[in-house]
DNA sequence: CAAGTGCCTTTATC
DNA sequence: AGATAAAGGCACT
């Protein structure tokens, strides 16, 4: 199947899977192999065609967010000459739409790991309690479902590599299994009130909640602040806080609760209701540019 | 080669 | 409220 993208709203495919907001997707030659739901996509880029297969047309478009017209974004976010420098590097980077049940997962793995342990993680995960896919060569598994890793022990989490974020996991799929918890009622909710829902399962804080509704709930306002976001803001947009603070937050070896929520609220307010997709240009910049 | 540092932080405990 | 320590393990220096 083949999908031609506007000349006018740009597409990337590699930035968008490279950037750092997913962690089950493998580039081989020139396709890209990932688990959607219960099936293997493969998709490549070739200028303004989107080839593809395993799919539909509807859900390419959804997952990558072909409807987001992004001149559009970028005319709300182009505050400064910095975002400027990074939306020229890598136009056509799209946030994701993905799945919220693995977004979750995935983010309460995430905290304090590099991307490449994250990704072994995930992938332990899958292979262990995901089911096993047909399709040519790739790792092939479904992430699993609530009620299969509500099901895993702790023990058997841990032997994944999670370490102490295995309780977390255990915890968090218990609840969203025991509960039948429904994702799509926070996609219908606003961002506060889906923050606050989220804030409720075991391993989940300011910042990974932040990833979720921004990466799976369709919250393009949520900013999420790491080591590297905290970085672009002392190197970038030192000038928009107290020097006092500024400081502080430099001597802190991790951010503190309020540092966090201070950073987050300047991005929010800066850069307005598509503060997500700035922080998504910001992050890929500086990771590629140390 | 050993030891230290960093990693898309959260939680428990003061 | 706000600070601090602890929580895998692996890659990198």
């Amino acid at each position: 199947m083949r999908i031609q993208l506007s000349p006018l709203t740009p597409f990337n495919l590699d930035f968008t899977l490279c950037c750092g907001q997913t962690f089950r997707w493998d580039k081989k030659d020139s396709w890209w192999y990932g688990v959607v739901g219960e099936k293997v996509l493969r998709i490549r880029q070739n200028g303004n065609t989107l080839e593809f297969e395993n799919a539909n047309a509807d859900f390419v478009k959804s997952y990558f967010r072909l409807h987001d017209y992004l001149p559009m974004v970028f005319s709300h976010i182009s505050k400064d000459d910095h975002i400027k420098t990074a939306i020229k590097e890598f136009r056509g980077l799209r946030i994701l739409r993905q799945d919220p049940w693995e977004c979750l997962i995935s983010y309460i793995c995430a905290t304090y790991k590099s991307i490449v342990a994250i990704r072994q993680m995930l992938l332990n995960l899958s292979e262990k309690f995901g089911e096993e896919m047909h399709f040519d060569g790739c790792g092939c598994y479904t992430f699993p479902t609530p009620a299969e890793l509500a099901k895993a022990t702790v023990k058997e989490l841990a032997g994944c590599g999670l370490g102490y974020r295995a309780r977390y996991v255990s915890e968090t799929a218990k609840a969203v299994y025991g509960d039948s918890f429904d994702f799509e009622r926070l996609k219908r909710s606003d961002y506060e009130t889906a923050r606050v829902e989220l804030l409720n399962f075991s391993g989940v804080g300011p910042k990974v909640a932040d990833c979720i509704l921004l990466f799976s709930l369709e919250k393009l306002e949520a900013f999420p602040v790491d080591v590297w976001m905290r970085r672009v803001i002392l190197r970038h947009y030192a000038e928009h806080f107290p020097r006092g603070f500024i400081k502080r937050i430099s001597d802190e070896k991790s951010l503190s609760t309020s540092g966090y929520a201070r950073l987050n609220l300047f991005g929010r307010r800066y850069f307005g209701e598509y503060a997500g997709y700035a922080q998504e240009y910001l992050y890929h910049y500086e990771r590629t540019h140390c």
